[in-house]
DNA sequence: CCTGTTTGCGACCGAGCGGTTTCTATCTGG
DNA sequence: CCAGATAGAAACCGCTCGGTCGCAAACAGG
């Protein structure tokens, strides 16, 4: 029993197949979105770009809608994966790395899509609700990977949340911003004011809970 | 001497028909982005709701891309307007009170018209060259207009920009999320803590000048 | 009032869109 | 090895898009 022939593609399985498919047209599907954005990421650059053709997508895919829904649950899956293994990687971050992790995070392609589709949900209902139970989620599980950063365990849930979500913000506009008219300096500037914030809210909540 | 029967309308200068139907093109464009999106703000919409019709949209505009310009120049212009008014209704704004004037013009349709067309920036090389000069302004405008507000006298120039441009981000993407998942209780908490942090900046600032 | 110019209209055009259909190649289970 | 099922390709469809064109109405100025 040996092998067949190298140049003979092995035979794969029928799941195997329908996986490598989805695989390269969400894998395009996040490259396009990213270049073009939202509304130009039109199905026939997607397929172009991952080599399928038009009825292969909708062999796996209904409509462009469901490859987008895919798509979003893909790069939130990333982008928590990648948020959890840059803070282990250093084992105690201080706040201002991961600050840095953080916003490095949201200058990768992954958020740009998620940012991209959050603002297109804004005007588009379907969009909306299809990505609603995600956003939810994912929304929760960036505020659990929070609670790696030291200091955390001084905030309670909501209070967590909320600081999260400022950052979120403020970092996917600097992200946007950057790509139109950058600003290093300001950008390094406004790193360093947010640790200092960050420090001087976790001083207040141990001289509170001190007293 | 009479004035024509109000049945029939009176003779309007060439000037002034043009400008009435520049002037319905341009509202109604930004009434269409605010609710559809850039990338969705067709000019058949826009048409329909300004009640022009394509050829007269074309004999004022060479182009979809010139309307957009247009209309992005007069969002900002709206924008700087309102908001100097705004801050000069309260004659010795609060801190507090300022970031609400801010925190509210970002949620109007004027910002988020703005906001659209910097996304749309991002992916659209055109567009981004042709508001590059716009945006500029509309920048330094803004935080011109910070000035009116108690404890910016404290900050330069490069700092006061840092700091507005971050408040900006952060009230962008919050007037973004609302519209998706609304979340009034950390809105506030989110103004408070923001409100804070402006104190103790401002704080600290004195204290240095102390010294 | 009358001629020349500007303004406004709507039918029309090619291109690109999301989606469908038809047909072939590949895999599956017996 | 073979019949039925799944995967993949490509031609095709109706529709909407931004933009053009020829014509009619409204204004301008002598």
């Amino acid at each position: 029993m040996v092998e067949p022939a190298p140049t003979v593609p092995r035979r794969r399985t029928q799941q195997e197949r329908r996986e490598t498919m989805i695989n390269r047209l969400i894998d395009a599907t996040i490259a396009v979105i990213a270049e073009a954005g939202y509304a130009n990421a039109s199905l026939g650059v997607i397929c172009e770009r991952s080599g399928v053709s038009r009825g292969g997508l909708f062999r796996h895919f209904d409509s462009r809608l469901d490859l987008m829904v895919a798509t979003a649950a893909e790069v939130g899956r990333r982008h928590i994966v990648a948020a959890r293994q840059r803070l282990a990687d250093l084992r105690e971050p201080t706040l201002i790395e991961a600050l840095r992790v953080m916003r490095n995070r949201h200058r990768d392609v992954e958020n740009v899509v998620w940012f991209e589709l959050m603002v297109a949900s804004r005007t588009d209902s379907d969009l909306r609700t299809r990505l609603s139970e995600t956003g939810r989620q994912f929304f929760a599980e960036i505020v659990e990977a929070a609670r790696l950063v030291p200091g955390a365990e001084l905030f309670g849930e909501e209070d967590l949340d909320m600081l999260v979500t400022s950052l979120e913000h403020m970092f996917d506009g600097e992200a946007i911003r950057r790509e139109i008219s950058p600003d290093p300096v300001a950008e390094e500037r406004r790193l360093e004011l947010v640790a200092e914030f960050a420090e001087f809210l976790i001083m207040r909540r141990l001289n509170a809970a001190q007293e």
